[in-house]
RNA sequence: UCGACAGUAGCUCAAUGGUGGAGCAUUCGGCUGUUAACCGAAGGGUUACAGGUUCAAGUCCUGUCUGUCGAG
């Protein structure tokens, strides 16, 4: 498992889409793809045990390097030789670079060529990460993938502030190149370094983020700034004009996407990697995915259903349970209403990419969705 | 039996005599590179009952009922 074989295509649809299936080969594993990376920001995936996502053969989660910087701090990570170590996690890591948080919820920023100032959401304490600080935590860290510092803008935004944006997060992500390449592993971490293309929901502005970005050799690249509030089409006709610009030997992730229907749509569309939130926190906060569509298990209409979630679905959770019961459990807050519910989403996720790969294999992608998506949008179930 | 205190939304409580609110509960909704076991909305009232004073009463007065505490 070196690095000479990061990314493998196994095989590309045999239907004129642009679906693939790959084989990304990190140091502590094997990932097919398309996949889905639960996300895990404070090297936790929230209400979720090591030995539970081992048991879908989840091989790749997200950390985050924000909120890992903020805690524990570098120095407990490097005291546990990093974030493997730490969590006792002996899969891969991805790590994003924090841009986003920083971004999203920091506040009071400062930003300029050299990189951002901003105050913790915990305690207001002021820090500055530059291209190469998000490096150095990433490689104390020492996650198989770490993110550039990117600059992630709200939606919707004037184009003459998004253009200088990308101009600004190609410097930036050119830094990071470069400090990555100077700089050594730590721990005996083979690593590697994706970019980060932006460009809101502008074409033009997507295709030279892009093309200045492909220009330097990443192990790959990800696509970031949508599913920010956009339409969903245009996130998808982004997606798609993304696709045909980036390289076919490297893969290519779609950030913080998505819905059921994102995926499949995205994977059409030649995505290989994604990571979301939704399916964890819509776990915690009652609300799960199923064959026939979303349901909010807090509904009192399950008050006396007996039946599973979904019939149709084989983790744990539906296997084992009835609505009537994890209704019972999240309303009285009862912590394994949480769990169960989260072990269903990720299931179901992981379920539907491994679905996902089969048909794209078999060459049976557009077969497969029709009929996922005729069961999901029915909403028999609600 | 006497006395004190109290009775306001399902519950716990607010409301200088001047448009009766909150939290929880209930119901519904939201969540897309996690500040999120979170956030939002809605429904819900003859202010125990009956009189009285007043331009105006949940609020003041009288009586009744109920409850708590104390005394006997």
């Amino acid at each position: 498992m070196d690095g000479n074989n990061f990314f493998n295509v196994l095989s590309n649809s045999s239907e004129d889409i642009k679906a693939r299936t790959g084989l990304i080969t990190t140091q502590h594993s094997v990932i097919e793809t398309p996949v889905f990376m639960p996300v895990g920001t404070l090297g936790a995936v929230k209400a979720m045990e090591h030995r539970e996502l081992d048991e879908f053969n989840t091989e790749i989660i997200l950390g985050n390097t924000y909120h890992l910087f903020l805690r524990p701090g570098t120095d407990v990570l490097e005291g546990a030789h990093g974030l493997h170590n730490f969590m006792n996690w002996n899969k891969s890591i991805l790590t994003d670079s924090g841009g986003f948080q920083i971004f999203s919820l920091a506040k009071l920023k400062n930003i300029n060529e050299d990189g951002v100032e901003f105050t913790s959401h915990l305690n207001g304490d002021k820090y500055f990460f530059s291209p190469e600080k998000v490096i150095d935590i990433q490689r104390i860290i020492g996650s198989d993938i770490m993110m550039p510092l990117d600059e992630c803008l709200p939606y919707p935004s004037e184009k003459s502030v998004v253009k200088k944006s990308i101009a600004l997060t190609t410097k930036w992500e050119k830094r990071c190149f470069e400090h990555f390449r100077n700089n050594l592993q730590r721990f005996g971490n083979k690593q590697k370094l994706f970019s980060i293309s932006q460009g809101s929901t502008y074409p033009d502005l997507r295709k030279k983020s892009i093309e200045d970005l492909i220009e330097i050799d990443f192990d790959g690249h990800a696509i970031g700034g949508l599913a920010v509030g956009e339409e969903n089409t245009l996130m998808y006709d982004n997606v798609d004009m993304a696709t045909d610009l980036l390289p076919k030997d490297k893969p290519r992730y779609l950030m913080g996407v998505g819905t059921p229907v994102d995926l499949l749509e995205c994977v059409e569309r030649g995505i290989d990697m994604f990571d979301c939130v939704m399916p964890t926190r819509n776990a915690r906060h009652g609300r799960i995915f199923t064959t026939y569509g979303e349901i909010n298990i807090r509904g009192a209409k399950y008050r006396n259903n007996y039946n599973s979630p979904d019939e149709e679905c084989s983790t744990y959770t539906s296997m084992n349970f009835s609505l009537a019961y994890l209704r019972h459990l999240f309303i009285s807050k009862e912590i394994l209403g949480m769990q169960l519910c989260t072990i269903h989403n990720v299931g179901f996720y992981l379920g539907l990419m491994k679905n996902i790969r089969s048909a794209i294999h078999e060459g049976k992608f557009k077969e497969f969705k029709k009929n996922f998506l005729q069961k999901y949008l029915s909403k028999k179930m609600i």
